[in-house]
DNA sequence: ATGTCTGCAAATCCTTTGCATTTTA
DNA sequence: TAAAATGCAAAGGATTTGCAGACAT
């Protein structure tokens, strides 16, 4: 079911930053509570991603930033070192490559789609079997989706000698 | 919820092939009415997927063909037409690679994955909110859940000019 | 000061394409 | 035999890596 929310989007809430004690602020937190450094491509691209909200792509997100503010290749190992420290959540739509989002609060949500043209929207709450009923009530057309569920299987449980998890790559958390 | 079933499988159905009117020929005829070839990398191909059961990656289905069957671009080649055909779906996972998945009966179903060992199974039935839990019962740990949905928005079906969908590549239909 | 991060270039990996040859119908 | 499919090689695009220099702490 898509969430309510004080917010009138659409589709339902939509992260409000402006009230959520700087995003910018707590970023740079988590970094340096790793023990990582506050570079000036690293606030660049935390910052294009708190500006685009939604699930972006390493080369959009590129272009976002000011006059080149950093090397694209930068900005995959930024990406990588915020996926690895959960400040950025990695998204597989149905192109198969992987757009990269802002994960400030740990928030499970979902997303739609449009499969025409490829603007992504948020939908709050966990998801039921109406979600696509009221989706078609909004005005989506050939509305179908994916879904796939993570775990580690109880015969991986007990060899935790030589555990060593596929790169899981908060998806969905 | 994971569907109950005949088969014993300890999260529900498998499609059961030997009893589904041989789903080679099912595929072959399928194939010939859209004016394609019966070709020799063709049943392989199908044959191995038919094998697999569940989502396998190009590369390990070309492995399983039998001594060079044909080859990795006729795999690629082959899956694209299938895919186009319906006759296969493509998955995507954590790992942002494409799982290849036959696909005869259009049966809309989901999967588990291992985080650790990668162990693919279908669960059947439409989802609910219970799956996780359930799914924690049958011993699963960190269980977590990617979700998407895909549609067409409003705006784009006013442009149906110019419309040309993104490559939406039957994920889970 | 010094260990981390970045830029640039090159390597690598996966997937697609071109074209001559083989195969199916 | 004629169109379609394949194999091989090479192109293409995305992502990663190596290393010297720049930058935070």
């Amino acid at each position: 079911m898509i969430a309510s929310s004080p917010s009138n989007h659409p589709l339902g809430a939509v992260t409000d930053f402006s009230r959520a004690g700087r995003p910018l602020d707590l970023a740079c937190a988590r970094l340096k509570s790793a023990g990582l450094r506050i570079t000036q491509p690293r606030v660049a691209i935390i910052e294009a991603l708190i500006r685009r909200e939604h699930p972006v792509s390493i080369e959009q997100l590129h272009h976002d930033l000011a006059n080149d503010a950093c090397d694209l290749v930068t900005v995959y190992r930024c990406l990588a070192v915020f996926e690895e420290l959960g400040l950025v959540r990695r998204c597989f739509f149905h192109n198969g490559t992987g757009l990269y989002e802002i994960n400030l609060n740990d928030s499970h949500h979902h997303h739609i789609v449009c499969k025409s043209c490829g603007k992504v929207e948020r939908i709050d709450a966990s998801f039921t079997e109406n979600t696509e009923r009221i989706l078609r009530e909004r005005g989506y057309e050939q509305v179908t989706h994916l879904v796939e569920f993570f775990g580690v299987c109880p015969a991986c449980q007990k060899k935790t000698a030589e555990f060593s998890p596929l790169p899981a790559a908060s998806i969905t958390r």
